[in-house]
RNA sequence: GCGAGAGUAGCUCAGUUGAUAGAGCUCCACCUUGCCAAGGUGGAGGUCGCGGGUUUGAGUCCCGUCUCUCGCUCCA
């Protein structure tokens, strides 16, 4: 019995002798939790955005695509809130290993100078009694008057350190402050490092000349600052939303476990904007909606569960996410959030303009409330090639390994194989790929005997196999295997396309 | 950043006390076979992560370094 990480060890080395994802910069020694998807890989990715398009936009005809660019003005991330809440400087305690951040230290710290002060008003009260005065004692007493001026003067290096960036002396106030580790007690600290969330870059050939912007980190700004553009040329009526695949970057301190986390990834979100107050009934639709995409694909059930959200984030209202028996454990693979009318608000605010929708049957207009559905692509992939991957012993006690991945999301949908490589059977084969190739992504293969090649697909998740042989040159008649139960039935030529659109057809996951 | 582990053929790995770098699978060619990982013959493929040191001699011992993986700190 192989444990869980074994598991992941053989799916990720099972991924990459077959094509599907590969280290990235492999010849350079690779570069740390960066992949690149194969010819397999990029096959299947596609299919699965493919399905989730299908399902979201074309299924829904009050949902409409959009593809933003990554590169948006650098105040979309003032508005948003990323700039502000997710640049930490970071410090480390050498002796405890723990990690703090260092403004949060030096917070800390002017808060016991506090608590001293008012200790000291603690005392003046009881020696003074009902003559007290604390505002006359905190505006006279020396000592409190002194410790007030060490306050203001740390908070004011600190604050010029942090929007200078000037880290070093972030370091040595920590160092004259001689603030210790709350765990070790040492002052023995590390260099303070910046830890943004985003990435930023370049913009402009000539530095000096350029200024500074970030590659997005989440989708879903692109969609809100096209909400008017989108709603207008659309001619959109509320409650309608706005659905957008693609990359966003996120500066992860530790990005693992193989594709499931990654400082480049890739998301499919999608912004449904509804009347203030019916938030509520949409995010229960989006909850149902969602999980029902995910279970039509037919792998255990018991491999979802849904996670409410205690803490939310400083935008939303309620958040739950949809977790994937991952073989690293559950984790979360799609999360639907109710947003309220934080993002539109914001970029109201920070652009100065109107952001609103009329509503014709309230007579009235406002802000939209946002319900958010966002799934990552690439954790998708990896929900879907480890649930699909399979080592089996079958009766006769040989072994295979077998990707059941949902018939439309294969790869390659049928392979077509000569039994020999002689008497027009190659011809004949190629004959049937030419007739399926426009409807179905086929392969051919005639090397090695039957059974080598008949794994060869298992191994890659082709849900059927052609095997032409002398007889199909009489009768026109073909084996048709399928990939699971390894079943053979005779089928003849013409009703190929048939059989196998019936089973490989999206459409039999998009009616549920 | 810290801690642990790993790095030898395309893949999985072996390599003893320091002495000519190996196996299986894969790949290529040919022969045989023909519906579930067949057999045979031949062939291709390695600066043993990199750099020093010890030694007559280093994949092996010593030092350094790089990279990857796992764990911890962060997480919408």
């Amino acid at each position: 019995m192989a444990t869980q990480e074994d598991r992941l060890k053989d799916i990720i080395g099972h991924a990459k002798e077959y094509g599907f994802v590969f280290p990235s910069s492999e010849i350079y020694d690779g570069l740390s939790a960066t992949y690149d998807y194969g010819q397999l890989g990029a096959e299947l990715k596609n299919n699965i955005k493919n399905y989730w398009w299908k399902a979201m936009v074309q299924m829904h005809e009050n949902i409409v695509g959009l593809d933003a660019a990554i590169f948006m003005a650098p105040q979309v991330w003032k508005a948003s809130g990323h700039v502000d809440a997710f640049n930490d400087p970071l410090i480390d305690n050498k002796d405890s290993k723990k990690r703090y951040r260092a403004d949060v230290l030096i917070e800390e710290h002017i808060e016991k100078i506090r608590q001293k002060n008012n200790k000291e008003v603690e005392k003046g009260q009881k020696r003074f009694g009902d003559a007290f005065n604390e505002h006359e004692f905190r505006t006279t007493n020396p000592t409190i008057l002194r410790r007030e001026e060490e306050i203001t003067g740390i908070e004011n290096r600190m604050r010029d350190a942090l929007t200078n960036d000037k880290l070093d002396d972030l370091k040595l106030l920590i160092e004259e402050l001689e603030i210790v580790c709350p765990l070790s007690g040492s002052k023995n600290w590390t260099d303070v490092k910046q830890f943004n969330l985003m990435f930023s870059t370049e913009l402009g050939s000539v530095s000096g000349e350029s200024s500074k912007i970030y590659l997005r980190p989440e989708t879903a700004q692109g969609i809100f600052v096209n909400f008017l553009n989108v709603q207008k040329s659309g001619r959109m009526k509320i409650p309608f939303g706005i659905a957008q695949i693609g990359k966003a970057f996120r500066n992860e301190i530790v990005a693992r476990q193989f594709i499931f986390r990654m400082r480049e990834f890739e998301q499919m979100e999608m912004q449904f904007f509804v009347r203030p107050g019916e938030e509520g009934k949409w995010y229960e639709y989006w909850k149902d909606y969602r999980i029902k995409w995910h279970k039509a694909l037919g792998f255990s059930e018991n491999a979802y569960r849904f996670h409410d959200h205690i803490k939310l984030a400083h935008y939303a209202k309620a958040a739950a996410d949809i977790e994937f028996d991952f073989p690293m454990g559950f984790k979360e693979l799609e999360g639907i959030h109710s947003r309220g009318d934080f993002d539109l608000k914001q970029h109201e605010e920070f652009s100065g303009k109107k952001l609103r929708y009329f509503d014709p049957e309230l007579n009235e207009s406002y802000i939209p409330y946002v319900v958010e559905t966002s799934v990552g692509l690439d954790r998708m992939f990896l929900a879907v090639l480890s649930q699909s991957y399979k080592d089996e012993t079958l009766e006769d006690g040989t072994t295979r390994v077998v990707l059941s991945i949902p018939p439309a999301l294969a790869p390659y949908k049928v392979a077509v194989l000569p039994l020999m490589k002689k008497d027009g059977m190659p011809e004949l084969a190629r004959e049937i790929i030419d007739g399926l190739k426009f409807d179905f992504n086929c392969q051919y293969d005639d090397k090695d005997n039957i059974g080598r090649r008949y794994r060869r697909q298992d191994a890659i998740g082709t849900p059927f196999a052609i095997t032409v042989d002398q007889e199909s040159l009489i009768d026109k008649t073909v084996t048709l295997r399928e990939r699971d139960s390894m079943k053979q039935e005779r089928v003849p030529i013409q009703d190929l396309y048939r059989i196998i659109d019936e089973k490989v057809n999206m459409r039999n996951l998009l009616v549920g």
